[in-house]
DNA sequence: CTTGGGATTGCAAACAGACCACATATGGCA
DNA sequence: TGCCATATGTGGTCTGTTTGCAATCCCAAG
């Protein structure tokens, strides 16, 4: 059903925890990422099959309309800018590029991200504590190799 | 504005990254980890006072509208029960217990929270592959010490 | 003519979040 | 005595965001 990771079988997970598919607020910075890591200008339709190769999506690909949507308001938020590429041959279609800002901004995410994480960390730790159980490992979350 | 974690000034974060307050579903793993944490069953109006103090609301009391809604949620899920303290002195008290199924689930929480703490580690260094920078080390966010 | 890459819009269900109003109870202050 | 603040619990509404689905359009290859 969702997909972030599944350290345990479905059923196990299912009973209880209700974790969002995407963790709801990281489709943004994951668009970043994938921008800033190809050399070229990309499409949309690209972004999104890379963006499911991401940790976040975990093989399954995000719907392209919310990347879309997202890559729309990315630009008039100047993240990124678009270009149209109109090939004699071949559908047109819409380059995305990273802009200074885009890229400042990618930079600023990693700090938020490291601030979910010691967020995140902290409820975990609290939880073992209160449970009085020993803070188990990071499980080794399998379901995806993640290569952005 | 929100208040999960502030590495930096209010307004350069403000400009970007649009962080949610809450990590949009961690409270009720906050609401779990707040009654494990306590000997004796807590009443709705306590455990608002608690989970302002965890990681995720960093001070700021959540509403507790919600959290009395969560509360009857997670009641009729089986994870917490209720009984009614009616004092001679004093307001009606609804007092909540965890049960067995919510210490379990609270079990499972640990495993998700760990899961989505290396999603979003991933991401990051991801992130700053992509940008072509070192991982910076987590910093130290501060804006609320923790004692859940 | 169907399939598939590529982009976009609209709609609707779902949910979160912030309020507000109400119902009690206690204790303190003027 | 009357008013108010502080506890406590609950219901309702309003607004906004998420998000997935359906439908549309273009174009090319088979």
């Amino acid at each position: 059903m969702w997909s972030v990771c599944n350290p345990k079988a479905d059923g196990e997970l299912k009973e209880c925890a209700q974790l969002g598919r995407t963790l709801s607020r990281l489709t943004l910075p994951t668009i970043l990422t994938v921008l800033a890591a190809s050399a070229e200008p990309l499409h949309g339709y690209v972004i999104v099959q890379k963006a499911a190769a991401s940790p976040l999506f975990g093989g399954s690909k995000p719907d392209a309309t919310g990347v879309y949507r997202t890559l729309k308001q990315m630009e008039t938020s100047g993240l990124v800018t678009s270009h149209w590429n109109t090939p004699k041959a071949g559908p047109a279609k819409r380059s995305f590029t990273l802009t200074t800002e885009g890229r400042e901004c990618l930079r600023r995410w990693i700090d938020s991200l490291a601030c979910y994480c010691s967020v995140i960390g902290e409820l975990r730790s609290a939880a073992s504590d209160a449970l009085g159980i020993e803070l188990p490992p990071l499980p080794h979350c399998d379901g995806h190799e993640h290569t952005l």
